[in-house]
DNA sequence: ATCGCAAGTGTGTGCGCACACACTTGCGAT
DNA sequence: ATCGCAAGTGTGTGCGCACACACTTGCGAT
């Protein structure tokens, strides 16, 4: 045993113990052991709750801990622990070109990043299209261990029971692609869905008489109500559109994915019934959709308004078909995603549990400098 | 010298190597080092360019090292080396309630989490309405020596060439307050100063007749044009009266902060000419001097929008007096400025260069409901 | 009286790297 | 032939912590 406080150790134990009244330039698990006449062992197992420590030490030792607020080193306690982590990362599958991709190509960049950590980055994926298949990966994931979840939050109504079981089993989430600020996530690393709906409703609206008519494309889910997402960008459109006085009509209309013959005639029966139309919108990626049905007939003058840069939409925004694009850097909500879990398993560092992502505005001005960098 | 590449170290050896075509499961400095034929501390110098390695050695490790992708574990790199870093961070002096004083709590815990990584957090601080006294500041700054900087922008016009300095010396430094996107900042952490004032204009006019005149109350600097943030605000605020069809008048009003007898002269005089006013704003956080005159006269009904979340706004807001603030998190500003430089000088981590914080909007509803967490 | 065992306790090693320091080699100057 | 020195090179230690492992102590069972 150690004569506890009074010994003063040769060398470097004076540079260090600094005697003064001074704090202490940084205390560590030798010092607390050296104060409380203890072994550093007999330290660590109170600091990790090991038990196997008597009544009189554990005591003596907490009154330490408290008197010096110690706190470990987080950087030596990674590099010391062979601990490993799991993040788990429950997205939409997707083809190269699509929304998606881009989140999974910042995914891929923080997974990088984060080996260093110990931490494996493991992907689930579900059908964007299918609830039931966001329902069957959910089943899966309760049978998995992993350390905490990164979630597209595209099933709201499915995401938040299992965010239930999620904090039952004390693991830690986060969310991308809208929030759910109902849930207890770590963070949200994302746009405001709500105000983007609003970005879209002034851009489309500013060109527009008040009078005019709209369209808003969708493409139908199998049994739900389209994504969280997509909603919440419809609940800050309309909204806008309230508060600045629209008087014309909103048209819903059913599009498919890749069936342009079937798009072709219903858009044509709806221009055919409601001639007035003069804007479209998208609430999700797909406005290339209706931006194709445009620039094939460009006596039809209507201003269209979607969101995110993918490819097709890009093209048709530097064609003119679009008018403006609303987006939201899909590959920075993957990289923070990721990260943010990742600081806070390994470090504990607490990220900002709302850092909202700007709402970017791109129109053929300004979208050939609009690059996916997550710097 | 090892045997290089063909020795079967045991034990532990053959766990790390895997043997097969697979991917290491991480290369570290012994490898590379078994791998071409040196020691260590030949790697090591080739890694930092210490020179003093023969060219034949100084080829084959950089074979290696590019061969095998090293990437060095900055987890082990900063336990290991006692690098100090410095930031400096160049801020307002401020009284209590101030809204610099929040900015300084973020700095605070930031620096307290910093400590551990050999970051010490450095003070700088001038007076926000005297560009003299920035300028004095950053003379000072000339001879110090700090490895990163955390830069509030009031003072553009002194902030752009400073930088320029900065640069020269490569030291990295991030902005707060508003963004000065010409420069080569690491990163900016606050909010869009110039969408902050759309939305102020939105709140202030969503009540207001199209034809209602408005008040902008501002405070004189010396010898400057006001800071930086506050311009970009008012050039938002007037870009969105102009794209909604504004058709009254703007009056200045060059108010005093502690002279509440000045103010109400002039105020007093104000009204007097234009009694057609029913609209007013501030675009700094002392919209409180604005109400403290309103509230004393309940008669004149003025719709009145000001920033930021301190104390005497907050009790305004409360009362019904103020309508709207529109706020920007100066704490999370303060932490995550020193934070993602930290990050930067000890991990070599990037941050998000502009990742903008949310434009909060708080009314009488939900005034209770926002509290000063980092988290 | 002896043994086994639970409850405590401490020593030693390694995480991957940075860096101080000691050492070797060979060549020019004497 | 010998020395000094520059150019290379390697060994060893420590950063603060986690954790495996060995060890001690005392008490109940025999």
């Amino acid at each position: 045993m150690y004569d506890s406080e009074n010994d003063s150790e040769p060398g470097r134990g004076m540079e260090r113990e600094n005697l003064g009244s001074e704090a202490p330039a940084t205390v560590r698990i030798v010092d607390i052991a050296r104060m409380a006449g203890v072994s550093t062992a007999t330290v660590d197992r109170v600091i990790h709750n090991r038990g196997k420590v008597s009544a009189a030490n554990l005591a003596r030792i907490n009154a330490v801990l408290q008197r010096v607020d110690y706190r470990p080193n987080l950087i030596a306690r990674t590099l010391a622990s062979g601990r490993q982590y799991v993040i788990a990362v429950v997205m939409p599958r997707f083809a190269a070109g699509e929304y998606w991709a881009d989140f999974e190509a910042g995914v891929a960049q923080a997974e990088a990043e984060a080996r260093r950590y110990n931490v494996t980055v493991r992907r689930y994926r579900f059908d964007q299209y299918d609830g039931a298949s966001f329902e069957a990966l959910l089943a899966t994931l309760r049978d998995e261990s992993f350390d905490g979840a990164v979630l597209a939050t595209l099933f709201a109504g499915r995401v938040i029971p299992f965010t239930a079981e999620l904090d039952a089993r004390g693991i830690p989430y986060v969310f991308v692609d809208s929030d759910l600020p109902a849930c207890n996530r770590l963070a949200y690393c994302g746009t405001s869905s709500f105000d983007a709906g609003a970005v879209a409703a002034r851009l489309l609206c500013e060109g527009l008489e008040p009078g005019a008519d709209l369209v808003v494309g969708k493409i139908l889910h199998r049994g739900d109500g389209g994504s969280n997402q997509c909603r919440e960008r419809e609940r800050g459109f309309r909204d806008y559109l309230e508060r600045h006085d629209f008087r014309g009509e909103l048209y819903d209309v059913a599009l498919r994915l890749d069936d342009e013959a079937y798009n072709a005639r219903r858009l044509d029966e709806l221009f055919a019934v409601h001639p007035s139309v003069a804007g479209a919108v998208t609430f999700n990626s797909t406005c290339y959709i209706l931006a194709g049905y445009l620039a094939a007939r460009p006596a039809r003058r209507v201003r269209l308004v979607g969101y995110d840069v993918i490819d097709r939409n890009r093209r048709m925004l530097a064609d003119g078909v679009v008018t403006a694009l609303v987006a939201q850097r899909p590959e920075v909500q993957g990289y923070r995603g990721v990260m943010s879990l990742c600081g806070w398993l390994v470090e504990g560092r607490r990220p900002g549990t709302v850092g909202n992502l700007p709402i970017d505005i791109l129109l053929k001005e300004n979208i050939s400098y609009y690059t996916n960098n997550i710097i």
